[in-house]
DNA sequence: TAAGCAAATATTGTATACGATATGAAATTG
DNA sequence: CAATTTCATATCGTATACAATATTTGCTTA
């Protein structure tokens, strides 16, 4: 059902990003495991390549490797779920701040662009998609405010909260209400950057109040079933 | 002069950790290139290895990679510079505060050994030995907070500090001047939260106003020197 | 039958080999 | 003699081969 994607890829980057997009997307569970030459033929490329791939999505935390045992999609534990948000909300809001003091007209086109792509999804049905594509919404912020440490920050954060979106969440549905969205893109588009600060930290807060407690295990996927030769 | 290990290494880590100090002591300054089997002979193992490092180091923005061309240590921009601050700046106050309020007997005299050998560096003028500590003495206090996601970011930006530093940096001596430090054992020793928060704040804006603005280009070492066989 | 052990298999860890690209030196030409 | 081109060398990029470790399977024995 979620086929995708067996493109013939070459550089490191290409796969790292494929496989973190299947991850943000959830077609890939927390503690799959990612045996280098599977993924390797998935992608066409030696094991060479591969490693340096799970190397430095281990090193956004998106990945943890055992020594002699293999890589494995993380499974962030309940403290380290809290840390993330704790994390984004000492980032976010000031970059929301930033970003309303210096986004375009073009900024706001890409960030509406956006949320119209995530309540597409969302009608679609594709809950995977759209939350990728909420984590991106994010980024964009942060691009805007043209702070490239914060950004790289984020992207990890971001990554290890769709982990801990995946295990940890209450509710299935409606998962980031775009309605937090709208309004961060109102405040930025008047350039109101105490509301933008404002409400970035509360969207945050609203998030970390909404994670599940009880950790459940969930069923790691198989990854020929996400990457169909 | 600055002599130091060609200790045979084995593993990834350890090349990072030695080529990480080597950096953070300014033995090696930023722009100097890294040629991989140049590296693999200093630590006695391939390429292989040497590349997974180098990797590794250019993700913590330490080594900067060129497709073809090699890696070489780092070169921020005065932009990325003030970043660097800027975002340490959001992290560490609170990190700071949480430390007041979980630190330990022990924990304080942890911190008391750094500041005592950081003192000692300087007396005996291995300025880039003190500095070093400095960087790990802001780092343990994120280890006495507890946050490992924070403490893995101030991580990188505390190398990114050194090169910052070893670039931008007015005056030559009295680098980190441990009163702040010691100013901060007390606060974290009183577990006035408050305080330390502020002094943590106080400490770091300092920092970012002695960073000098006309970017004097600074001539790289050669790797030989630093790691004699 | 259950438990423990041993061999076989699977998988990761590292080094090496070979091809591709860039760099620098020599040679050629205006 | 300066500029440009060509060729040789150095270095990186990727795949493959082999070694080390972990896991599984099947056998033995109580």
């Amino acid at each position: 059902m979620p086929n995708i994607v067996s493109t013939p890829v070459n550089t490191v980057e290409d796969i790292v990003t494929q496989l973190t997009e299947a991850v943000h997307e959830h077609r890939i569970q927390p503690g799959t495991r990612l045996r280098e030459d599977e993924v390797g033929d998935i992608f066409g490329v030696s094991r060479t390549l591969v490693r340096q791939a799970l190397r430095s999505m281990a090193h956004d935390g998106l990945v943890t490797i055992e020594r002699n045992r293999g890589a494995f999609v993380a499974r962030p534990t309940l403290r380290e779920a809290r840390e993330v948000f704790q994390t984004r909300v000492l980032l976010e809001p000031q970059t929301a701040r930033a970003a309303a003091e210096t986004a375009t007209a073009r900024d706001m086109k890409v960030l509406e662009r956006h949320i119209a792509l995530e309540h597409e999804a969302l009608d679609r049905g594709e809950a995977g998609l759209a939350l990728k594509l909420s984590g991106e919404f994010h980024l964009e912020i942060a691009r805007i405010a043209d702070q490239k440490i914060i950004e790289d920050f984020l992207h990890q954060l971001i990554s290890r909260s769709s982990l801990v979106i995946a295990l940890y969440w209450r509710r299935r549905t409606a998962l980031c209400e775009s309605n937090a969205h709208h309004e961060l893109i109102e405040a930025l588009r008047a350039q109101d950057a105490d509301r933008a600060e404002d409400l970035m930290k509360d969207h945050l807060l609203d998030l970390l109040t909404q994670l599940d407690l009880s950790d459940r295990p969930t069923a790691p996927t198989s990854l020929h079933d996400v990457f169909p030769s």
